[in-house]
DNA sequence: TTTCACCACGCCCTCTGCTGGCAGTTG
DNA sequence: ACAACTGCCAGCAGAGGGCGTGGTGAAA
């Protein structure tokens, strides 16, 4: 459980058990946030500076020589450095995203600054073993990726650099090995945990088969007392595995009905049944379960949208929203067949909702009256009929609408220079809607 | 173990058409 | 005066398009 000597990579913050992220309020434009970077700091390039490809580079940030970790981490701390290089057009900001950030030296961190993988982990992790504590580096050495950002574009960019300082309480840290529980000694001294916590990570080392129960069990609070176990725990206490001889092993979650050939799809599948969420978005707070997760959402934010259509403007966080739009915009390809009519869509979701025009049926009952609608969006919007609420209003005269193509046929009719009127084709008369034109004459229609 | 491609689910939107209440007009 | 007719209007549901999100198998 414990990294390797050898290993180039320190343990990543978020498989420390125990730990709780702590930031110090630096910046005063915090608006009553709980949350803050122990340090941000703006940089921009210097593409005049020696070693720009390559090289690490002494010059590369505002101010010379490397970065300083300030505060400089002390032991028993990590610090979780993030660089998100900015591109700067014509006085507006263009995230480019979080830029992956590879340690190549242990003491003396370096960085290395890669473009277009807007990832942020596996952060940079400054923070040795116990008795370590000469080796802290206090500076970070950044360099960028032979090739990866032309002259140009280093004119324009500028560095966010993002400290923040994990703290480590030592005395409930319970690191499983092989298979057995045990306890690390104890941290040196009991590092306060102030201001905000966002996680903190639990196991409890209770009987297995006691907690295993309270899983399938509906009482709430037995429900929450084991929502806060650690998926480990989970894994350990509620898998099961059946094996005949011969036969290929098929990994059961006990708490719902999926189940897998790998143990690995099973210990992912585990976390989906654990409330935790390690990975933080610092912006707005939101957690995550996976890196995945929190990366793609961390792009919501920068704007960072790597997939780009070719044949229009829009762009995509990942490339299946990218590959859907194409299907939906340009390629026009339909896969998805309705076996009773000529209806085709892009998505399977969609011909399961057609076929309900087919089927009648109606699965979403409305609680309070006889209605039933065949998808969830059409419910939602029967409930305002019994609200009352009239949610969408005319910007001209302020009147108030229950739907807003309503409202749309009201500003069209009230406020629109060219108000389109229908003629009957066999007189003169004009009539605003063409349903109550079908109503005048309907034998026409 | 991480990443990618794929999938299912969910949310929200628009377009469309029918309905009943209402007020003005007409016979 | 009154009923019938007529057009206007907002309410409301049917159908479908488009995209965001999170989980999973498989590849890297
Ligand atoms: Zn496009
Ligand atoms: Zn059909
Ligand atoms: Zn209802």
């Amino acid at each position: 459980m414990m990294a390797s000597e050898d290993s180039a990579l320190p343990e990543p913050f978020t498989k420390i058990k125990g730990a709780e992220r702590t930031w110090d309020r630096t910046r005063e434009d915090d608006g009553g946030g709980k949350i803050s970077w122990v340090k941000e700091r703006n940089s921009m390039c210097d593409p005049h500076a020696e070693g720009l490809n390559g090289a690490p580079l002494a010059k590369l940030l505002e101010g010379g020589g490397n970065l300083e970790l300030s505060p400089s981490p002390v032991q028993g701390e990590k610090h979780l450095i993030m660089l998100q290089t900015v591109h700067l057009k014509e006085g507006e900001e263009d995230f480019q995203g979080i830029s992956q950030l590879n340690i190549q030296q242990q003491s003396g961190v370096h960085m290395v600054v890669q473009r277009g993988a807007s990832v942020l982990q596996p952060l940079v992790v400054v923070q040795q073993g116990v008795g370590a504590q000469q080796n802290l580096p206090t500076g970070v050495a950044i360099s960028i990726q032979d090739g990866v950002y032309t002259f140009h574009d280093m004119e324009v960019m500028q560095i966010n650099v993002l400290q923040e300082k994990v703290q480590i309480d030592r005395s409930k840290d319970l690191h499983v090995v092989e298979g057995k529980v045990q306890q690390l000694p104890p941290n040196e001294e009991g590092r306060e945990k102030d201001i905000f916590t966002v996680e903190k990570a639990k196991i409890l080392s209770c009987d297995a088969k006691d907690d295993m129960s309270v899983s399938h069990c509906e009482h709430k609070e037995q429900e929450e007392q084991a929502s806060i176990k650690n998926t480990d725990t989970l894994e350990a206490q509620t898998n099961t595995q059946h094996r005949k001889k011969g036969e290929k092993v098929i990994f059961h979650c006990d708490l719902c009905a999926f189940t897998s050939l790998r143990m690995s799809s099973l210990n992912r599948h585990m976390k989906t049944h654990s409330d935790e969420k390690p990975h933080v978005c610092h912006l707005c707070l939101k957690a995550f379960r996976t890196v995945t997760l929190l990366r793609n959402h961390v792009n919501t934010h920068t704007g960072t949208r790597p997939h780009k259509c070719s044949d229009c403007e829009m762009a995509f966080v990942t490339s299946g929203e990218l590959a859907r739009h194409r299907r939906y915009k340009h390629t026009l390809e339909k896969p998805f067949k309705c076996s009773m009519c000529k209806y085709s869509s892009v998505e399977a979701s969609k011909l399961k909702r057609h076929i309900r025009s087919h089927t009648g049926e109606r699965p979403y009952k409305c609680y309070l009256c006889s209605y039933a609608s065949k998808d969830t969006y059409k419910l939602k919007r029967h409930m305002v009929t019994h609200s009352g609420e009239k949610p969408y209003e005319c910007y001209v005269c302020q009147a108030r609408f229950t739907q807003s193509g309503t409202m749309k046929i009201h500003i069209l009719q009230k406020h629109s220079e060219n108000v389109p009127r229908y003629q009957c084709p066999h007189c003169n008369t004009f009539i605003a809607r063409k349903s109550d034109l079908e109503l005048t004459f309907p034998r026409f229609y």
